[in-house]
DNA sequence: GTGTCATCTTGTCAATAGCAAGATACGATC
DNA sequence: GATCGTATCTTGCTATTGACAAGATGACAC
């Protein structure tokens, strides 16, 4: 791959992505220089022109690369909403730099075609997990309703995960707290008598 | 107040952060420029640096000032749950510069002692609501884990919309789309008959 | 009136984004 | 194997920005 440090870098778009990635998960979005990326990659500052046009560019790739990876994440994830919904916080916290960035649609173009199309995948393995509930709950009356919900849940707690406005309290396990705030969202049924609504979860 | 315009602004340091609000709501905070602030109020390039020293000073003090009217928020709203995270996310999609800077760390000096005296006013408001859940519903048996869910899921609605992730079937209208979700996570319980669980709001 | 200090200005430097024009090497084609 | 087309990378340039230094201005207390 990047044997022949010549001329030509060999893998010099991969190279970029990368070290954007390790940037914005030292300093955040805001501290990235394609100058900077150029340099961490060997060469000059205007080679990450030619594969991105501009800064906005790498992003959006950056951007469309994270939500394929999500929609891989998810699809790998086990089938009901509860493991999708620690899937979605786990990929939050293990690939940062991607995350933060999907959601920023101001540092790219949301409007590119490549991007449109992995938000697309990451949303249909997103919503196809709202069809199997967490085990013994009731056919949801409003899927779409219940997606949602869902989704907010996960987004806000990884989000507030990775800015640090979480009490300490709450633990260092991302995936352990994420199950306990999904839990309260879709508690399970009282299995044994179909009586009043059980308390919240132990 | 700004009649004047000799020498001295009269008000630079309220022109300063009402115009980064003007711009990061147009053009999100990435777009943010000090020199740019300096001409929208009619100073030099380097007026700004008295009043913030530099641009993470005034983002500081733009979060700062964003916790504080999100404490305010909160704390006007009615007592229960549901009322506070409808006010939450009215505070998000109403204040959208403030929201945007106060939950990007990377921007501002999250130890810098007004900032966090007024995270912590906000944080109290928050929690104080928890205290009081919708009508109905019995005492929680876990506070703590009622305000990190609840929390979750109004900080990821509200997120989700200003970043225009969410499908246009969720309607224009913030409030009453956070009414629904919020709902599914503290749900009235079925007041008349303990039958089955009632079918979702239409 | 005088002194003091907060406020604002001008001037400067290093770093960055983005564009233009040219150099280099890869690979298809003959 | 030689040649040509093209993708890739380089050098050079301009405009903009953030940050600092030094000085000018005016408000206010006394």
């Amino acid at each position: 791959m990047t044997g022949t440090r010549g001329y030509h870098h060999g893998d010099l778009r991969r190279a970029l992505l990368a070290a954007a990635v390790r940037v914005i998960e030292e300093s955040g979005p805001a501290a990235l220089s394609l100058r900077d990326l150029a340099r961490r990659a060997g060469v000059s500052h205007a080679a990450p022109a030619h594969h991105f046009g501009d800064k906005a560019g790498l992003l959006t790739a950056l951007a469309a690369e994270g939500f394929e990876l999500l929609a891989e994440a998810l699809n790998g994830a086990g089938g009901d909403l509860l493991d999708r919904g620690v899937a979605y916080v786990d990929f939050a916290v293990g690939h940062r730099a991607h995350f933060e960035v999907m959601f920023r649609p101001d540092l790219y173009r949301p409007d590119a075609e490549e991007l449109v199309a992995a938000r697309q995948r990451a949303g249909d393995a997103l919503h196809s997990g709202v069809a199997a509930l967490p085990e013994g709950r009731p056919t949801a009356a409003d899927p779409q309703g219940d997606a949602l919900a869902a989704w907010s849940i996960v987004h806000g707690f990884a989000t507030l995960w990775l800015s640090g406005a979480l009490p300490p309290r709450v633990g260092d396990d991302p995936r352990a707290a994420a199950r306990e705030v999904i839990h309260r969202l879709f508690p399970k049924p009282p299995a044994p008598v179909p009586g009043p609504p059980a308390p919240a979860a132990p």
